[in-house]
DNA sequence: GTCCAGGGTTCGT
DNA sequence: ACGAACCATGGA
């Protein structure tokens, strides 16, 4: 099986999943640092508090006091160290001269440029190119690893970039590769969270020929 | 009560 | 290279 034709039979299982849900580029950015290692819905809360209080900006998150910014943040966890984090970005985001002037970087400098802000990993940093800035970069998370390897259409030793280059290059050919990859992560991630959790059968791996569900056959 | 989320990134060893 | 630390919230 190839990686376009799993895409295809996530597609036809799940439809379109509209990602990433947020009313701005700056919201996508913010809720890409708050949703490390955290549920989707409790980094919507937090991001709820922020528009709450006016501080869905850089300007205001780069002035306001940590433990207050912290304070919006608790719902997402990590309160504290993604207070920081944030704030770190915003203060870059800003100093690069917002995104207008981050937009005209190459892909290859923009993700440079992102990764070197603290708090900001290779994740982190793919899902903003992807999400906020609609650059054709592939996203690799746990769940990506997970099912692909079971599937053995990739080997879950190797590094981040090694992975997102196997998936870059394998679908090099395809047309709009933003809107795909976009939609591609956001079947990864729905599939690997709605199906067969309580199914010991597909428990590691929902796409083997095993799963109870057969959407994927 | 336990487990697990769109579970990642940095820092110390 | 590997483990530890960071953390809230609710549904299964």
């Amino acid at each position: 099986m190839s990686l376009k034709q799993v895409y295809q039979k996530l597609f036809k299982a799940y439809g379109p999943q509209h990602w990433w849900p947020a009313d701005s580029s700056f919201e996508v950015m913010v809720g890409a640092i708050l949703t490390q290692n955290t549920a989707w819905t409790n980094v919507e809360k937090a991001i709820h508090n922020l528009k709450e209080n006016n501080a869905l900006n850089p300007e205001v998150i780069v002035s306001t006091h940590q433990k207050r910014l912290a304070s919006w943040l608790k719902p997402s966890g990590y309160f504290n160290i993604k207070a920081k984090r944030l704030k770190n970005y915003c203060y870059w985001y800003l100093a690069q001269g917002g995104y207008d002037a981050l937009a005209k970087l190459s892909t290859g400098d923009l993700r440079h440029e992102i990764l070197s802000v603290n708090g900001v990993g290779p994740e982190t940093a793919d899902d903003i190119l992807l999400y906020a800035f609609q650059r054709p970069v592939f996203v690799i998370d746990a769940y990506t690893r997970r099912i692909f390897s079971r599937l053995d259409l990739l080997d879950a030793e190797q590094g981040y970039d090694h992975l997102r280059h196997h998936f870059e290059d394998n679908l090099k050919k395809e047309r709009d590769r933003v809107a795909l990859f976009n939609e591609y992560h956001a079947l990864i991630v729905i599939h690997a969270k709605n199906i067969c959790r309580k199914k010991p059968l597909c428990q590691e791996c929902f796409l083997v020929n095993v799963c109870p569900y057969r959407l994927l056959q």
